[in-house]
RNA sequence: GGGCGGUUGGCUCAGUUGGUUAGAGCGUUGCGUUGACAUCGCAAAGGUCGUAGGUUCGAGUCCUAUACCGCCCA
């Protein structure tokens, strides 16, 4: 109504799309067109005037023949220029129209001379208009030939094609035909071959919409992510031409358009009326058309919130913040809310627009019933879980991009979500193994301080990833923090420390229930609810065990799903030494059990190791009981020397960063001096070594920036601590 | 015809503002089941990042050209 008021919207006979299968008219969008073979028809058009002379004209579409009303060509062709001015007949029609000449045609396609059928194709619909042609509809809503087609009417569109080419044949007016690659136009619903005809519709003068829309993002009151989809935006805006709204279907929100019978005034209200506003006759019909869907959905922003009453609810919630949805559908909707949302309210809808892809099959194919690779999301989320299927598509995916989903995946996620579960479970389960309340103030272990640090880092990368709208990354290295640090180290290091009782026992419950407690913080977008249930369970056991949670600021919550988002505490410094210490425990108890693993050694026996780790022993020193139990060392049978006393006979020995390890395996089978492998270890660094003074002897050192070649300088300086050990062991 | 995206281990995909022997999941190989988890654990093999140039001390990461695949628009 308000558009209609302003004259936006305004109905007359213009040429549409024509869905012959669906007898209604679909907008520009809603068209697909798809390369398929068929043929150039070359025809002659014989001249009225002059016997025996003819201009050849060729088309893709024969029996539009019977609506041409020009045959036109280009003005400054010489093969045709005698002829402007001048009159054909139609072949098998025997109708007289004009030669006209126009710019448009293109003198090198074809034969260069063009049939215009103004009623039935875009193009000659525009020269139509502007030599004032006559439009000839020859088709009936069904794309049967209708009574303007002389002796071809009620024959089927395709039928007349050919049954019409065979008397032209006859006639001797066929020059050839030529095998063509044709686009054509089937519509997107139902596939069949769309015809451009003239119909009386209604439109939405689109203009002024999109000019604002065009505004809106092009001075940055929106933004589009990913950004490159705002050229595509622009070029749709800019090149728009007036929207077709009306359907002829049976379903959908009908015009509020009234006719009247006796004096054929319009009335158009928003109140159903019982009479005509002009004559008040009481003999009115409504308009029978309904309205595009994509019209109502346009105001999905502002509807859905009570417009047009200014409730409450518009009030708070519009504009609201980011649209998030499918590329594919950036002009549908997205284009279209914008417009009705700046046009009723003069505010954009929203500030971001964030685009996905399209959700694929697992081999990047369009999910389709025929071709039978729909996945089912209900029988997904039956499988495998609705936080599984959520978790992989938000994974999945990064901005703009299409998705190829595969059950691999979400069965992957599944069992994150499992690991998830077992690893809160754990942790509630260990609450009780500690005092009530410490002793003294908390003494972190290099565990503790770790696992710490780096679900700090965490939070803040996961801030950054968000705010740039990588949700996909974000989700990525949340799964790695939870997995493969906290579960795998963290978690196996607590066990340890909560045999010990007493305080450690109590601030190392204390840092898994603060550190789960974040975790599921960042975890709840991506699995709402495995997150909601155990920390509701964490919530209750923390209180019981009187713990706070992860930032020992607010109390516990009531939900997960309303609780606020973690945010990472400033660097206090200490932390980049922490991290780096802690990589070496990691990396000497990686380095035993791939020795373990590589000497057959079974994973129940303990071994005995010595350890030479310059100076690096107090740091190893402090973390001994956990190599031990990490490493399945005998706690008896495990020294840190430095230096080292003597060589252990009959030992195993591996280097990592200049750290000697020796292992004695006992009764492996294996040998324990590995000539062979110490060899090739050496040479592996040897060539290390060599990589990196040749780098730090180049531009490099001068001209990089001095944080980076200094990483480069401790690498090396490690290479040569493991490459002199290594040689010393050999000889 | 115009525009955009993709091309990274067997498969499916990540890879911040270029930082220096490339990451994950699945799959594969070996070992493992007395209490968080076999929907699991420990370890291993496997890519030099489509191709050709260029910029740079340094490029999967920027520039140019090109091939192939896909999408959008006309």
């Amino acid at each position: 109504m308000r558009l209609y008021e302003k004259g936006y919207i305004y109905r007359g006979p213009r040429i549409i799309n024509w869905s012959p299968a669906l007898r209604t008219a679909v907008s520009d969008l809603e068209v697909e067109y798809s390369e398929e073979p068929g043929f150039l028809y070359h025809f002659k058009y014989m001249l009225a005037d002059l016997p025996g002379e003819y201009i050849p004209v060729a088309t893709t579409r024969p029996e539009t023949i019977l609506g041409d009303t020009a045959v036109a060509v280009h003005p400054e062709d010489e093969r045709y220029q005698k002829y402007i001015g001048k009159e054909v007949l139609v072949p098998m029609m025997n109708r007289r129209i004009p030669v006209i000449a126009d710019e448009y045609v293109d003198r090198a396609f074809g034969t260069g001379a063009l049939k215009i059928t103004p009623a039935h194709d875009p193009n000659d619909y525009t020269i139509g208009q502007n030599h004032n042609l006559e439009m000839i509809n020859i088709l009936t809503l069904t794309a049967t030939m209708n009574e303007n087609a002389g002796a071809y009417e009620g024959l089927d569109r395709f039928e007349c094609r050919k049954k019409l080419w065979e008397d032209m044949h006859a006639a001797g007016l066929v020059i050839k035909e030529q095998p063509y690659t044709l686009n054509i136009p089937r519509s997107q619903r139902g596939g069949e071959i769309v015809e451009p005809m003239i119909s009386t519709q209604w439109f939405v003068k689109i203009q002024p919409l999109a000019d604002k829309a065009l505004a809106a993002v092009k001075e940055g009151r929106t933004k589009i992510v990913p950004e490159r989809f705002t050229k595509v935006y622009y070029n749709w805006l800019e090149n728009i031409r007036d929207w077709c709204i009306s359907r002829q279907l049976w379903w959908g929100h009908r015009i509020p358009v009234w006719y009247c019978d006796d004096c054929n005034a319009v009335t158009v209200t928003r109140e159903d009326p019982t009479e005509c506003s002009k004559c008040q006759s009481k003999h009115i019909l409504q308009e029978e058309d309904v309205l595009d869907t994509w019209f109502s959905s346009g105001l999905w922003p502002l509807s859905t919130l009570g417009w047009p009453e200014n409730t409450p609810d518009l009030k708070y919630f519009y504009p609201t913040s980011v649209m998030e949805t499918g590329a594919d559908i950036l002009f549908f909707w997205v284009a279209r809310m914008m417009m009705f949302g700046i046009e009723f309210t003069g505010q954009e809808p929203f500030h971001t627009i964030y685009l996905h892809g399209l959700i694929l099959d697992e081999n990047g194919q369009k999910m389709s019933k025929t071709k039978g690779n729909v996945v089912d999301p209900l029988e997904v989320m039956d499988n495998f879980g609705t936080d599984a299927l959520r978790f992989t598509l938000l994974v999945g995916s990064t901005p703009g991009n299409d998705t190829n989903l595969s059950l691999k995946k979400v069965e992957a996620n599944r069992n994150f979500a499992n690991k998830v579960w077992n690893a809160g479970r754990f942790v509630l389960s260990t609450l009780g193994q500690a005092p009530e309340m410490p002793k003294a103030n908390p003494e972190w272990t290099l565990a503790d301080s770790w696992i710490w640090a780096r679900l700090n880092t965490l939070l803040r990368d996961t801030e950054r990833l968000f705010a740039t709208h990588q949700y996909g990354e974000a989700g990525r290295q949340i799964y790695e923090f939870f997995w493969a640090e906290f579960a795998d180290w963290y978690i196996e290091i607590a066990k340890i420390q909560l045999t010990a009782g007493g305080d450690r026992a109590y601030y190392t419950a204390e840092t898994l229930v603060r550190v789960l407690d974040a975790a599921l913080r960042l975890l709840h977008p991506f699995t709402p609810f495995v997150t909601e249930e155990l920390w509701q369970a964490l919530k209750k056991a923390a209180l019981q065990h009187k713990l706070l949670p992860f930032n020992g600021k607010p109390a516990w919550e009531e939900a997960l799903i309303i609780a606020r988002w973690p945010e990472a505490n400033a660097p206090e410094g200490w932390e980049d030494e922490k991290i780096a210490q802690f990589g070496i425990i990691q990396e000497v108890v990686r380095a035993i059990r791939n020795v373990r693993s590589e000497k057959k050694v079974q994973p129940a026996k303990k071994i005995s190791a010595v350890i030479a780790a310059g100076d690096r022993s107090q740091i190893l020193q402090a973390q001994k009981s956990t190599i031990i139990s990490l490493a399945n060392l005998k706690p008896d049978g495990f020294d840190i020397a430095d230096p080292l006393a003597e060589t252990p006979a009959n030992a195993v020995s591996v280097v990592v960063t200049g750290i000697e390890i020796f292992l004695t395996l006992e009764d492996s089978s294996e040998p324990a001096f590995d000539r062979i492998r110490l060899e090739k270890e050496l040479t592996e660094i040897g060539s290390q070594i060599e990589r990196l003074e040749k780098l730090l002897a180049s531009d490099f050192a001068s001209k990089a920036p001095p944080a980076v070649v200094e990483k480069e300088r401790i690498k090396l300086a490690e290479y040569r601590e493991s490459y002199e050990k290594l040689k010393k062991q050999l000889d």
